[in-house]
DNA sequence: ATTCAAGGCGCG
DNA sequence: AAAGCGCGCCTTGAAT
């Protein structure tokens, strides 16, 4: 697949496919090259900058559970965000009820399920299978945390009763996903309607903000019109340059504020940049 | 030789 | 009965 032209491969990204408002990327697939093993690791290590140059990543933390804060107006998960903790640790200190420098391994693990669950609509069942736990304290766990974080509770509950009633959910740029099935009589297909309805403004605005930040991007890159930075790839949550060694500190910083500044949430918005040889030494 | 669906698996 | 959102690519087996 590499382009003789330019000696290197490329993907294409399609504007127009995901229900979400998510980019997607084919011929080849440059979304799901592997990284979460060495062997994975290996792989995104042919991901190479040119002479001179360096890969730099910049990828939003926990961009979605920063939404859901800011959208459900839960107080304990505003405070957690505002003073910069570790989330999975805080929540695993109010469900379990312990100090947060108290918080075990598996503590953590099992609050992380939970976060990224909520995320996707899961319920206390897909959690007991996830962890495998038994049912019932998959509940407990559930019921724990909505009681630690009722906001959360009163807006999967608002935005179940709005995808009803209106029969779609918008993201804060007011992109709209239309959900069919969110008042059908076959109650398989509703439960899946719900749980698209609660995840579709997350990862929506997710890729709203992203969004923006690539067009503040590209306005900065054409005003500099020097090609030292280029914006060579999407990842959902990230976006990987190639830059010039002489200009990866400042373009680093001037990256970061974009992509923090894209768009402006009663939670901060927090980017990790890193800077490497290739793609996986730049995480 | 091409198309389609299903199952499996990679990513966020 | 199903049970966790959003994608794309590969293989398999069947149909065209």
């Amino acid at each position: 697949m590499i382009n003789p032209l330019t000696g290197r491969v490329h993907t294409s990204y399609h504007q127009a496919v995901t229900a979400t408002g998510r980019l997607s990327s084919t011929d080849p697939n440059l979304q799901n090259i592997p990284v979460r093993n060495d062997e994975g690791r290996r792989i995104r290590q042919a991901f190479i900058a040119g002479k001179g140059n360096r890969i730099v990543a910049a990828d939003y933390s926990q961009i979605e559970l920063r939404i859901m804060a800011h959208l459900s107006q839960d107080k304990g998960l505003l405070d957690a965000f505002a003073h910069g903790e570790d989330i999975h640790r805080a929540t695993a200190s109010e469900v379990f009820g312990v100090a947060l420098d108290k918080v075990s391994g598996e503590q953590r693990r099992s609050a992380k399920a939970i976060n990224f669950g909520l995320i996707y609509g899961m319920s206390a069942f897909g959690l007991s299978r996830q962890l495998n736990i038994g049912a019932g304290e998959a509940k407990r766990y559930m019921d724990l945390y909505f009681e630690r974080y009722p906001g959360v509770l009163r807006y999967m509950e608002n935005t179940r009763q709005l995808a009803a009633s209106k029969g779609y959910v918008e993201t804060l740029d007011g992109r709209r996903l239309w959900l069919p099935d969110i008042n059908s009589s076959n109650a398989i297909r509703r439960k899946a309607a719900e749980r698209a309805a609660i995840n579709a403004p997350m990862q929506g605005t997710a890729a709203d903000i992203i969004k923006r930040a690539m067009i503040a991007v590209d306005d900065w890159l054409q005003q500099r019109n020097d090609g030292a930075i280029r914006m060579i790839m999407q990842v959902h949550d990230e976006l990987v340059f190639e830059v010039q060694g002489d200009e990866v500190e400042s373009a680093s910083e001037q990256i970061r504020a974009l992509m923090e500044g894209s768009m402006k949430l009663d939670v901060p918005l927090q980017v990790e940049v890193g800077v490497g040889e290739n793609w996986d030494e730049a995480h």
